[in-house]
RNA sequence: GCCGCGUUCGUCUAAGGGCUAGGACGCCUCCCUUUCACGGAGGUAAUACGGGUUCGAAUCCCGUACGCGGUACCA
């Protein structure tokens, strides 16, 4: 016997080595913005196919066409793109297994709805809204405030189990409308394997009858996945953890349609908290942080939703953030690029419990990556942001050695704009408050022959500049320090910005004597 | 209410029976710097509670509390 177990085993793994392909799915439906959640889900999809040299496949769940949102699916492509996680199957970029839109799919439901009738796990149910709504206020008590169409009730309820055959046959041929509801079996209990929560089990009299099949014909979300996992050939199911609790209705699914075998393995993942629970796009307008990807706006309310693209973020830390809110790789290691998460993510090492997003740390992750990144990586997106101020850059050798010589005190990519903006546009109005106390004639010749000496450096830098400043206070018997900030404010016109003597070295000798002549004058009106 | 899932510094987390419970963000102090940052060195702060099991528990078991999710012809 156990020579025969051995020798199947061998079979399976022998024969069927295309069985075991890694196929995951992300399944968003197309209503809006994607938030961090979602993302997040699409990342660790991502991960665990490209690791186990798997498809990653993006199917569009749009069985409810009351909420169709015009734009949200292309906004969802948008984000992928912009995050670098491209799917290997869509509806933008085909695959086997099409039509990868449900909506388009609507005719296979059916057929599987009526199955599970014939089969006796499933029944028609003719009650219509009202009738639904005077059970629910009949029943509801302090004790039960939302009564559940399950096995307690359904034999009170006009379905095909509480009418006779006959009846059932007229009420579907005068078109009466229905819905094909699941029939829970009483006192079973449900058990399956979590990936991230080990063994869960539910026991199937406190579930209810799930509606299957809509009275519109299209199936809900839970005879959709089922149905479509099972023809996309889904190896691995990863979702959040909202949708634990409807878990034994589709092991039932599976059970009865397809086979425990052919079920994908699950995964929940833990939520990410606002606040107040569960993340929502409210909870970044009440507290000034974005939750969508990229900016979002509601083409029927108008509303705009702030997105981390369009506040700075670069790509490599949103990705970097999102993958460490409910996962590390045991070490202290916290900066990742997306190779390396590649590389390191494992699923058993995924959180059971939900992580609070902190802005605070989102940043630091910006700003880490802003810092590690060559210019080159967002110099455009840069650009553009300069672009909507008003200041076009046509140099980008200049540009990138602007961006690298203030980078280290950028924490969002927005933040370029305050840090540099001065090395294209000369001061107009200068911060003299911080000169003028303690400004002389004594200081106003110094300067007036520095901005003259200047012209005749040779080899123009930094250094060679910090000292003809140095040599020439010391004639003039002034400590630099005194002088350093007047500089300072002459070539910038605030109290900020990078070492001096590197502003002038990037801004050229003419520039900076220019300046300081401006300022000069500036001064002696002030006087 | 019922069902399910959780619970280590304020936040993200490490430690999977064995050192003073480690790191990161934030905050505070100091150093560097005659701008502001960066950077460097310190500091602050946690195993929800109660029972077991064990020589030994953050870790295993049970209970309580609390939190979160679900409870739609939404996903």
């Amino acid at each position: 016997m156990l020579y025969v177990n051995t020798l199947q085993q061998l079979q399976t793994t022998y024969f069927c080595p295309m069985e075991k392909k890694v196929r995951v799915r992300f399944a968003p439906s197309p209503t809006g913005g994607l938030h961090l959640g979602g993302v997040r889900t699409v990342l660790y999809n991502y991960l665990f196919a490209k690791q186990h040299q798997g498809d990653f496949i993006l199917r569009i769940e749009d069985t409810d066409q009351s909420r169709f949102v015009e734009g949200a699916e292309a906004y969802i492509f948008e984000t992928l793109k912009w995050c670098g996680l491209e799917p290997d199957e869509s509806t933008l970029h085909g695959g086997n297994y099409g039509p990868y839109r449900q909506s388009e799919r609507k005719d296979s439901y059916k057929k599987y709805a009526i199955q599970l009738v014939e089969q006796g796990q499933a029944y028609y149910a003719f009650d219509t809204p009202e009738e639904l709504d005077a059970m629910r206020t009949r029943l509801r008590t302090e004790e039960n405030p939302s009564p559940q169409y399950d096995h307690t009730v359904r034999m009170q309820m006009r379905n095909s189990l509480t009418i006779s055959d006959s009846e059932t046959k007229i009420l579907l041929s005068e078109q009466t409308p229905f819905v094909i509801r699941i029939k829970m079996p009483v006192g079973e209990t449900v058990r399956f394997n979590d990936m991230i929560r080990g063994e869960v089990s539910f026991d199937t009299s406190t579930v209810d009858d799930k509606v299957l099949l809509k009275a519109d014909g299209m199936p809900t979300y839970h005879l959709a996945v089922v149905a479509d996992d099972y023809q996309m050939k889904i190896s691995h199911a990863f979702r959040g953890e909202e949708w634990l609790p409807s878990a034994p209705v589709h092991i039932l699914l599976w059970k009865y349609l397809f086979g425990l075998d052919a079920m994908p393995q699950w995964a929940h993942l833990p939520l990410i908290m606002g606040p107040h629970g569960k993340l929502s796009k409210r909870d970044g307008s009440k507290y000034g942080f974005p939750v969508f990807a990229m900016n979002w706006k509601d083409p029927k309310t108008g509303e705009q939703t702030e997105g981390f693209r369009e506040r700075g973020f670069t790509t490599e830390a949103f990705v970097n953030l999102l993958a460490m809110l409910g996962w590390n790789d045991g070490t202290e290691k916290e900066l990742f690029s997306l190779d390396e998460l590649v590389q390191s993510f494992s699923i058993d090492k995924v959180h059971k419990s939900g992580a609070k997003f902190d802005f605070e740390k989102a940043k630091w992750f910006n700003h880490e990556w802003i810092k590690t990144l060559p210019v080159t990586a967002y110099a455009k997106q840069v650009k553009s942001l300069f672009a909507e101020k008003g200041i076009v850059l046509e140099n980008d050798e200049y540009l990138e050695e602007v961006l690298s010589l203030v980078k280290d005190r950028c924490t969002l990519l927005a933040d370029f704009y305050e840090h540099s903006y001065f090395f294209f546009k000369a001061p107009r109005e200068w911060d003299l408050s911080a000169v003028s106390p303690k400004w002389n004639e004594a200081k106003a010749t110094f300067f007036t022959s520095f901005s003259k000496t200047l012209l005749s450096i040779n080899d123009w830098n930094a250094a060679a500049l910090e000292n003809l400043f140095k040599q020439l206070a010391e004639q003039a018997a002034i400590k630099p320090g005194e002088l350093q900030l007047p500089l300072r404010i002459m070539l910038v016109g605030g109290k900020f910005g990078p070492t001096v003597f590197e502003i002038a070295q990037l801004l050229g000798k003419e520039e900076t004597s220019e300046r300081i002549t401006a300022a000069l004058y500036a001064l002696a009106q002030e006087q």
